[in-house]
DNA sequence: CAACAGACTATACGATCGTATTTTTTTATG
DNA sequence: CATAAAAAAATACGATCGTATAGTCTGTTG
């Protein structure tokens, strides 16, 4: 009757598929995405994953190490899920330069508004110089960047994007769709109108194309 | 020999020019500004402002408070600031529409670069839901979208701007001009140029400029 | 000079936070 | 089943934070 009888959960099974490490993950990095890094306790964290405060402490040995193991799942979410958005896109043969770009960009902007995470946490602590962004610059920033430039100059050589400076390209599109997604919790309340909508995104896509298709 | 004495500045005169509550101000705004609410202490503002935590609560009576006092002061020196870059302006009579455009953002972004605290306190809480966030929409974002939309469309009238939805255009505009200035820390490291200098602004409004030129 | 108000200071309290340590429970292994 | 490792929980500690309160100093006014 001491077997394996039942009322104690305790360690895995019955809680809910994914291990307790890995809820408090995502807990941890959804929590931090909205609040930041000082507005994050470990005991919201914890509550946030059903979880006692001291596994926390468990698993992460600190709560700077369980922002970097949040981010890294984040990012890994991210490269994970984009490339499924992109493939949607209709193949380059049976459409046109404009529309291409067109679905491109409603593609990532859509899937930005899916999961916010990664540009939320972009935002957080990117702004304020200190440890924490020189760390997620050294260990995300530098190639996403990098990676960002070169897409857009493949855009380029296939006439899809107009020839000017490429980083600068970058940063006006990447501003234009993350400022979007960072702005819309305010522009839902002046507005009225959700941001992530279908409508919404459309326009605001089609408002970007119209900028981007006569200029060379 | 004890009228009006040396020894004891405990009210005004001699701490610098600013009063006290000012000074309190002014740090206040800086701290939130670049560390959020949550990162932002009393006792650092106290030691910024060279004055005791406690004079701090005399001041103001709750952190909200404080915060909410340095937000109003930092509008009113942007509202009070921004007008004297603008008029660093051409006159239109002079300049043709495209360098008129184009000075009118670069003296924004200019503008911003110098006075970044509006631009951050925006950031800082604008992108979490909350109390914090409703009270800067109803007090400062609701007349801020306004005045921006009328803006554009002067703009558009006078075809200075391409006749896209004013919303959106604003969107983007914004979106590109404080993307800039919001990320700049991060491209500072990545790139190893700094955003606010001259070079760099003038490269990033050439780019943009040629993207609004072609368009109509 | 007395009385008072405003500016400023000292101090303390309760709550919370991150962390460290210890103990209990569960699982795995022979 | 014994044993050890891993997972989870309980507890405690020092520091810090926001706040509340009482006190001190200064200048003004009648």
């Amino acid at each position: 009757m001491r077997t394996v009888d039942r009322k104690a959960p305790a360690t895995t099974t019955e809680d809910d598929a994914l291990s307790r490490r890995s809820r408090i993950l995502a807990a941890a990095a959804d929590i931090f995405a909205q609040q930041g890094f000082d507005g994050t306790s470990l005991g919201t964290v914890a509550n946030a994953a059903k979880v006692k405060k001291s596994l926390v402490q468990y698993h992460f040995k600190s709560k700077e190490n369980l922002w970097q193991e949040s981010i890294h799942w984040v990012w890994k979410q991210r490269d994970h899920a984009l490339p499924k958005y992109l493939l949607k896109l209709p193949s380059a043969d049976t459409t046109d330069n404009s529309q291409m770009v067109r679905d491109l960009c409603r593609q990532i902007l859509t899937f930005t508004f899916d999961q916010p995470q990664w540009v939320k946490l972009m935002f957080q602590e990117a702004s304020k110089p200190g440890p924490r962004l020189d760390w997620m610059v050294d260990t995300f920033f530098k190639k996403d960047f990098s990676d960002g430039k070169a897409m857009i100059e493949v855009a380029q050589q296939q006439g899809l994007l107009p020839h000017v400076n490429a980083m600068d390209l970058l940063h006006i599109l990447s501003g234009a769709l993350i400022y979007l997604v960072n702005v819309a919790p305010i522009s839902e309340r002046v507005l009225g109108e959700k941001p992530n909508s279908t409508q919404y995104i459309d326009r605001h896509i089609n408002t970007l194309m119209h900028l981007l298709q006569n200029a060379k």
